[in-house]
DNA sequence: AGAAGCTCCTACAACGTTGTCGCAAATAAA
DNA sequence: TTTATTTGCGACAACGTTGTAGGAGCTTCT
């Protein structure tokens, strides 16, 4: 049997009711100029033969492609994951597309992507920088096509775009006294790619929860991380391996809580008792962690559907001015054992093993 | 200033050049019937006023979208973020575009879909099925129009096209004689959706490792559980509280073995002493729970890269053969805490505390 | 009865490409 | 010089839709 059967069109369709196609495309969407009679009899043979009208043909023809793309670094982590969820979840009820590109973190790609979707290809992009970008001349190219651009998370500061992000710099002040608060005298910050927006919100809110407690920030205590996981644990070795090491780290993104947790059992540390941890997480299993982990927890999921909607806002009714021009939603401070204050410690307390 | 500044096309840039438009389109696509210099000439003015062809005419013209769609259930958990990865990672080598559908583990939801998928929107698709799916006529759907289908992880079984598995029946085997080894007497089995293939063959593993070690099967230590995590908590609840429980907990999927951890945690048994703990998982953070978890990990990356170069592979020679009928990955059993024998315990030996 | 207005349908020109065909002009072969 | 052949370009017809314009047949108003 004929595994490839073709594809149905409006016009074999027509044929076989011996009626005009654009009688057919007409009753397929119940213009008031057919008949009741003929749009059942139009239904039916189409339901009977399984037409679907063809996506490509209709977009050019109207020149929209229910389409929107969503590009980002990544979708290892569990931040992109419920993004993504919250995008497609609006996307779904919108009944649009969603086209998703990862940058893997490489600005070359997210320049090639940017190229690939200037013309017709999609109504809309939501983006999150790579770490690398700089300059926003791709995306500048976008906004000239007429083409609405959404950012999240990882914004661009300074371009006039619809930004969703958490309150980063209030995160950043938080977890820092928060810290202060259980008892750390000299707190470390580690961050990755110092050029993206959230990494230095975060860490002026660090540096001004220091300030405002009088201490004196110290360049040695803030570690500017990269992709590479096998430096960052050398450099992270090196700060907690030093006899003045640092009694807490607040880490600004998930993976370098973890290497810190690596870093700590290489070397006998003790969480909390030697050194308290926070960082910014989504992890699910925070709370399983040994010890569990305390954690600025985003709103991934209501991030997604938050700027989905500012951009569907935009597609439909293109050219007017969006309905929002900065959102930002609050992450949530969860406290767990690992920046417990040492006081409260655990069941019997050992003299100086 | 004009923020909508138009698209340019094909005929817009061979106005500018004084040509044809056909001259035009056939010198971008270095056509040999161009002279070099009008190539040269056509290039410049369409890098110049930043022309690019548009995807939507083009496609329909060729009658390919160079589009390929993923349908998923879910991408909250650590198997479909690094599986997106790999079909991603193939897909911007061959330069096609990925769509991305959630079923949210609804038939319904995956049968309208696939409707979406049926006319020349995409030229390939990649399924993971709900865990709903019984019936697979909507996928036949897609198969009579002629357009590929690759199934990786949650396959139907019952279908003519490429699978990409992992050894789940195996899997199962070494999962539960890993608890046998170290010491386990009764093993429960937790799962979920039964009519899915892997969790079919999970669990076949699971009885027949029973059965080769003279066990006999307990069906009260068979948990069919549900996406009602309250209903699934409340389940192990009973099993883990009741006088005769099991010493052993073997879990289908990730978030069971979570929510035994919490349930443990409640009723104050100790894992591993208590209770040994394995569990199908790509959780990164596995070390770090507490206790740090025993799993089976899917290669989970190289499942999206395989799957997807064969589904191009089928697309660009349609009609054709595939390549692989079904391919098996092999997971890995990686042993931790959870499900240590108690005898080769901590430190120092404590009496019956 | 004639004008005006409905109702229901068809014809046709887009949308922006690509590929086939045809045809000049230039070159090569006879 | 005549006859093939090649080179370079343009005309044109698709691809499968949608929306506008038009028109035949009927009813309704003056």
């Amino acid at each position: 049997m004929a595994h490839q059967s073709f594809n149905m069109t409006l016009k074999q369709l027509a044929k076989e009711l011996n009626l005009s196609f654009s009688t057919v495309s007409k009753a397929l969407r119940d213009s008031h100029e057919i008949s009741i009679e003929t749009k059942n009899r139009v239904l039916a043979k189409a339901k009977a033969l399984n037409y679907q009208v063809n996506p490509l043909a209709s977009s050019l023809r109207k020149q929209k492609s229910k389409t929107i793309a969503v590009v980002i670094p990544e979708v290892v982590n569990d931040f992109f994951g419920p993004v993504i969820n919250g995008i497609e979840s609006i996307a779904q009820e919108k009944e649009y597309h969603v086209l998703i590109y990862l940058t893997h973190e490489d600005m070359q790609k997210e320049v090639a992507i940017t190229k690939l979707l200037q013309n017709g290809r999609v109504d809309g992009i939501m983006m999150s920088l790579s770490e690398q970008t700089s300059i926003t001349t791709h995306l500048e190219a976008l906004q000239e096509k007429g083409i609405p651009l959404v950012f999240f998370d990882r914004i661009a500061e300074q371009m006039d775009a619809p930004k969703v992000t958490t309150d980063d710099y209030n995160c950043g002040i938080k977890a820092t006294e928060h810290l202060l608060e259980n008892g750390c005298k000299s707190i470390a910050f580690l961050t990755i790619a110092p050029n993206l927006s959230i990494s230095n919100k975060r860490m002026n809110g660090y540096l001004d929860a220091l300030k405002r407690h009088n201490i004196e920030p110290d360049e040695r205590l803030i570690l500017s991380c990269t992709g590479d996981d096998a430096k960052n644990n050398e450099l992270i070795r090196q700060l907690l391996g030093n006899p003045n090491r640092p009694d807490g780290v607040f880490a600004s993104v998930e993976k370098l809580a973890i290497s810190t947790y690596a870093i700590c059992a290489e070397l006998n540390l003790n969480i909390p008792e030697d050194l308290k941890v926070i960082c910014f997480s989504n992890m699910q299993t925070a709370a399983f962690l040994n010890p569990s982990l305390s954690t600025i927890t985003q709103p991934a999921f209501e991030m997604g559907r938050e700027a989905a909607a500012i951009l569907f806002d935009l597609v439909e009714k293109k050219g007017k001015q969006p309905r929002v021009e900065k959102m930002v939603l609050n992450s949530v401070l969860v406290e767990r054992n690992s920046s417990k204050a040492t006081w409260e410690a655990p069941k019997n307390i050992k003299p100086q093993s």
